[in-house]
DNA sequence: ACCTGAACACCGTTCAAGT
DNA sequence: ACCTGAACACCGTTCAAGT
């Protein structure tokens, strides 16, 4: 897909989205962004499908490199789960709230960007546990459920002290 | 909002998400199922928020009741909510997907389906640790986000471990 | 009191037609 | 090769009009 006009939508896509959300995405937007309509936009990528799989990859492989560079303290991956999340809230949104589009994505991307929460942990299962709860905290703040005066601070230091010994 | 025919068009409403998921609850599939237009429901229900209000309500009940019957328990209370939301999953993500509609809800209602986590934990904020966690195992499994062969009951007994003693 | 069609401002997508 | 308008099948919502 990758033909300079395509990368330019996604990279215009991003845009719109982490401006101003999800409803904000839509093929007539990017279109306007780009000078042309809707219906050309089909020449240059297959469908909105597409364009948000573009989206997934480059938000996992960053999301990852962040939580690299905080390699080895349970703590310190927390951190850097809920400040790559909060940063990017709407394209984290995208990226977690649809099945991933394994096939389409580059090979190897998801394990990278689950390495570094498997080296903290026992065992697989218990760093699925945790990505869930590092998860559940962030979709849950990101979606305003919390009651408005809930420390969220505090809340995260529970997380990173049930998953220590 | 309760008179006869509101009443219907949340039962109806109901009907149509659980069994078809988000995308058939429209004004316009929610009418034709119950034999009008549109634009008819503007008489018996402000809006379509309105209604996705009176059917967070009732999941919220729901849910609690469900955890409620097995109080006590952080395993027992685990396993309720991880079946409650797997039985009910588009109503599920319906009430955790966006931002609780607090005034607009019956008074005591958050409070009473989240007692028996806080009966079950230290403190509000290992209470919010474990909420963000089972709900964080249930909306990744839920929205397909786990690789295909990812032993969920394992994943389950990790957060269930990490959160006792 | 209740329901209607028409309209407005939107979606994603297809397709014949223009340059 | 690239872009277009028109169209199709949808959204939520408003409103004047009908019974």
């Amino acid at each position: 897909m990758p033909e300079a006009r395509a990368a330019e939508a996604v990279r215009v896509a991003r845009g719109l989205l982490e401006a101003e959300g999800e409803a904000a995405l839509s093929m007539r937007r990017l279109a306007a962004a780009m000078g042309m309509r809707a219906p050309s936009l089909y020449k240059h990528v297959p469908d909105k499908a597409a364009l948000e799989v573009a989206l997934i990859a480059a938000g996992l492989a960053e999301a990852g490199a962040a939580m690299d560079a905080r390699r080895g303290s349970l703590a310190g991956l927390a951190a850097a789960y809920r400040e790559w999340a909060t940063a990017h809230p709407h394209l984290y949104l995208l990226m977690t709230e649809r099945p991933l589009p394994r096939e389409r994505l580059p090979a190897g991307l998801e394990a990278s960007a689950a390495a570094p929460l498997l080296e903290v942990t026992r065992d697989e299962h218990e760093a699925r546990a945790l990505w869930a709860a590092a998860h559940g905290l962030v979709a849950l703040e990101l979606h305003d459920r919390f009651p408005p005066d809930a420390d969220l601070d505090a809340a995260w230091a529970a997380l990173v002290a049930a998953f220590t010994r």
